[in-house]
DNA sequence: CAGAATCCAACTTGATACTG
DNA sequence: CAGTATCAAGTTGGATTCTG
């Protein structure tokens, strides 16, 4: 079989997959790393929200990009939709368990970032 | 002292600076969690490697876009790039330690994509 | 081989306005 | 409040061509 890879037969480097051009992880990815999709994530480990209470959070987002990163996100299973069906209506996010085990991946990632941040911005202007 | 976030005193918590819409914390995030820069931190994790060879392992990267990611993540300090000034050229990319130090967090999510892939895809037909 | 430069198509994003 | 619709504008991305 043609193997557009290193051909490598050892499946335990699952690494790899996600190297293919066609791989579904690929679209998951992308939702997860997406720019608001992070702060998404990382806003929702806190505590869930609300849809304008995530707007307020998350500075910079405009509706449409929320809304549709919500909506990736709860298609992934990673995000719980709950509506409350009063009015004026109600709507709360919140991570499911799926979620939470992501989030917290993403989270970590966007803390290692703010930590060392200043170690960043040293190694940047040495290589100036 | 004002605080736009949430008035917490406690620095612990230090989430929340990227949040606002121009913590510097944004640009590296964006340069680590785009569609190829995670795909290129996941490659060197493994091992050094040259353009080509990078080029050919992530699927479907343009040369373009392949050299422009490298560009950001060097200039962020995570690529090292050396040029050995031989004909034909010869340069190798690798992680510094702090690329070493992110690299992981983000292999770390993309494996955790990978190996969860099929729950994912299980909890998204649930929810059509 | 490693990349810079150019050009153009396609997708993304953001204001703004509107609806249930 | 929680979105959707619309449209303009910006950005990305890819194919191609060219160079040291």
């Amino acid at each position: 079989m043609s193997n557009t890879e290193s051909g490598t037969l050892s499946a335990a480097f699952n690494r790899g997959k996600v190297m293919s051009r066609d791989c579904p992880s690929r679209a998951i990815l992308k939702h997860v790393t997406s720019q608001w999709g992070v702060l998404v994530l990382v806003a929702l480990m806190e505590d869930t929200h609300r849809f304008s209470a995530l707007r307020r959070k998350i500075g910079g987002v405009s509706e449409k990009m929320l809304a549709q990163t919500l909506q990736q996100l709860e298609q992934d299973g990673f995000v719980h939709r709950v509506s409350y069906p009063v009015v004026p209506p109600h709507v709360e996010y919140s991570l499911t368990p799926l979620g939470k085990d992501i989030g917290r991946r993403v989270a970590d990632l966007a803390d290692w970032i703010e930590l060392n941040l200043p170690t960043i911005i040293k190694a940047r202007q040495s290589l100036a």
